[in-house]
Parts: C-alpha cells; structure tokens; sequence
DNA sequence: TCCATATATATCAAGACTCATATATATTAG
DNA sequence: CTAATATATATGAGTCTTGATATATATGGA
C-alpha cells in the first residue's frame, strides 16, 4: 500500500470511522458498520471495497455475512498512522460508533466482537 | 487541525513530499521548494496556501521571500502521522527531492538550511 | 517613480469523488 | 426451485480538486 493510498482513505470521514470501529471491535459485518455509521448499506459496503482493494482492511465470507477487520498485515508505517488516528479530536465520533455498535446488537453482548457462531 | 484536513492535505503527494522537505530542512522559500519538486511556481504556493490554512505548516516572510515551515505546535497525533509518513514507501522521491534542493542553491552551502541572511 | 523578483490569487476545463437510488449477485432456508 | 437476507455494483447528478495560465500584489533596488 502507498501512502498516497492510504492519506486517500483516511481522508474520508466515513472511513475513519469504519477503520476504528474495525481496530476496537476486530471483526465487523457490513450490516453491522451500517448501522452503527448510520449510513446506507451501499455507502459503507462502498467505502469498505475502497479501503479493501487498497490493503487497509482485510474481509472474509462467513455464510451470508462477509467481516471485515484492519489488514493483519499492515505495515508498520501505516499501522502508526493508524494508532495516531485513534489520538486525533475525533476521537468522539468514534466513541459513539462503538456505543452504537454495542447497542444495536443482540442483547447479551457485552463486547463488540463478531455475532453468532463465527 | 481535524484529522479530515491532515489526513486530505497528505493525500496528495505534492504535498507529502513539500512538508517532508519542509521537516528535513526546517525553513525554505516557494522558488526553493518549487525549484526542487521541479512543479510550477502557482502550484505549489497553491498547495502549501493550503497547508497553511489548516495549521499544518507556518509561514514568516522575510523581505521578499517567504518562508515555509512544518508549524512548531503540531498537535502530537498530527506529528506522529508525519513522522510515520517518513518511514513510507515513498521515501525514495523524497531523497530525490533533497538532492535536487541542495544542487540548486548556490555553491557551498552544504547544509539545506535558510540561504542567505535569515 | 519605475523595474525586477517573489509570491499569491483568479479563472477555467478536466477529472475524481460522493451520495442516492436502483439493481444485481450470493448464500441460506424452506 | 423459490424466497429472503446480506452484500456488491451500476448509474446519474452534484461537488470538490487539480493543473495550466494569466494576472495581481508585495518588497527591494535603481
């Protein structure tokens, strides 16, 4: 990944938020990013396919359900632009993704990892 | 400084490679900068009237010249980003960058620093 | 004052990006 | 096979970004 590619992909909002969600909670499905963004289902599955064709996120098909989660692989340059993210004054926002996330899952799950049988 | 204007400004590699010259050495003027990207004058004022507006370099004027700078109160994410941006892929054209800048000042300066009275 | 240099800005056309919407694909259940 | 759900993709309009070019501004010197 270059770091033109990876500025691009920060540079959105969106992402951001999709990218730290993934780095607190691990492993995401699409449906469950959407609702926690509050944004359409298109626009997030969108956004992911960016970031995935670039290396910033990785995905795996689970029956229906496709998780995404950060590349395992990143390189350590990238990955400390990563961890700088997670300091910036958005940090808020991203707070309230996580709170979302939690509370739109079924009740009983106290972390945020993925649903179900996985 | 948000992390969407960081993250947008270092999503364009002029930019990259102008606060990577910026940050190796310390004080430089528009002629310089544009000497060394080897990219038109009006371009990269564009970019660093950019940088400027949202806080990610500083700029004092010096008679004619005006000189550009990393701004000295990064927030420590934004340094961070930056000093990772250093250790990317696209170090490479930033040497070249160097390279060029100290072949282009005047003979004897062997440093890259302010030429002339600063 | 007039000129030269350094820098900034305005304009315009081309291209990229984003969202909303609709539709297509894939997988599972029945 | 059919239906339902999860996800991906296509399309079009609107917006933003960029570079090229031309021009404006500012400073210093003759």
């Amino acid at each position: 990944m270059t770091e033109g590619d990876l500025f691009s992909m920060l540079g959105h909002e969106a992402r951001r938020r999709l990218v730290m969600l993934l780095e607190a909670c691990g492993e995401l499905c699409v449906c469950d990013l959407a609702a926690a963004l509050e944004l359409p289902q298109a626009v997030v599955s969108r956004h992911l396919a960016g970031m995935r064709a670039v290396g910033l996120v990785a995905a795996r098909r689970r029956g229906t359900w496709i998780y995404y989660r950060t590349h395992p692989d990143l390189a350590p340059w990238a990955a400390a632009v990563v961890a700088a993210l997670r300091e910036a004054p958005g940090r808020e926002v991203f707070a309230g993704d996580e709170r979302r996330l939690k509370a739109g899952r079924r009740a009983g799950a106290d972390s945020c990892g993925p649903r179900g049988r996985v």
